[in-house]
DNA sequence: ACCTTGTATCGAAGTCGATCGATACAGGGA
DNA sequence: TCCCTGTATCGATCGACTTCGATACAAGGT
C-alpha cells in the first residue's frame, strides 16, 4: 500500500512535485482516517501508551459514543495503515503502527531551502 | 488558530499525549482538508511550484472537474489555513501556507526514544 | 457603456459518513 | 453445557460532502 519504499513512488513528498492522481487517492484515504476528532483521539491515546497497547476496554469509556460507534472508528483507523489489532483472550489490543505516520510527517516535511515566493508573471 | 505556540496547547503532539477534545476538533479540520484526492493534488501542485505561486487558470484544467467544483476545494484548503490567495488584476494565485504543513509534520513526528511495545496486563 | 474572460457563490442532486440499536461472534468461568 | 462479558458486524437514519449548472462578481479591453 502506498509504494512502500520504492524510490520513485511515493516518497518525494506532497510539497515537492505534483502528485499523481492514484497516490493522491491512496494519500486522501489515510488523511480522512485522521479526519475526525475521535479517531484522532484513538490514536492519539494509543501512540501515547506506556507499553505500545490499549486495551478496547480502555478507549470505549473515554467517549459519550455507543460501543459500535468507536469500534467502527478503530476499524477505519486499522484499515488505513495506522494501526493494528490483536485479540489475546477475551481483550482486543490495538497499538501504533508508527510506519504511517513517519511517512505522512515525511511526506509533509518540505525540503532544506524552499524557493522565496515572488510574484508570478500574468499566464497566457 | 489551533494553539499557534503556546507551549501547553498545540506542540506535545498527537503520538505524545492524549489529545483533548477541543484540539482535536481542530486538528480534524485540517486533516479533513487533507482527505481528498483533488484537494492533495492541488495542494502539492501549488506547493511544489517554482516562485511559490499559481494561477487558479492553470489549476483548474488539470481536473476533469467543472470550474466551482475546483473552486469549492480551493476554498476548503484555505479555510483549513493550508494556503492563501491573493487576487492581481483578472487572476486569482494560490501559495502554500507553511505554517501549517510544518505544524501537522511535528505533531506527526514521534519523540525521538519510543518506549518498546511489550504486551499489557489484562485490564480491570 | 458594453462585452469578454476569470473566479466565486448559490441551490439542488446524489453519495458518503457518523451514529445508533439489535444482534452475532469469541472466549472464559460456573 | 450454559451463561456472562468484551468486541465486531449489520441495517437504518440523518446530516455532511462532492459535484454540477446557473448565476453573480471582478477587472480589463473595445
Amino acid at each position: 500500500m502506498l509504494g512502500q519504499d520504492g524510490p520513485e513512488s511515493c516518497c518525494p513528498g506532497l510539497l515537492t512535485a505534483p502528485l499523481a492522481e492514484d497516490q493522491a487517492v491512496e494519500l486522501a484515504k489515510v488523511f480522512k482516517a485522521l479526519g475526525d476528532p475521535v479517531r484522532l483521539r484513538l490514536l492519539s491515546m494509543i501512540a501515547s501508551r506506556a507499553g505500545g497497547e490499549v486495551c478496547v476496554c480502555d478507549l470505549t469509556p473515554a467517549f459519550d459514543l455507543s460501543q459500535p460507534t468507536v469500534s467502527h472508528h478503530l476499524r477505519l483507523l486499522r484499515e488505513a495503515g495506522l494501526i493494528a489489532s490483536e485479540r489475546r483472550g477475551t481483550w482486543v489490543y490495538y497499538r501504533l503502527l508508527p510506519e504511517m505516520t513517519d511517512r505522512l510527517a515525511g511526506i509533509l516535511t518540505r525540503p532544506a531551502g524552499q524557493p522565496l515566493p515572488e510574484p508570478a508573471e500574468a499566464p497566457s
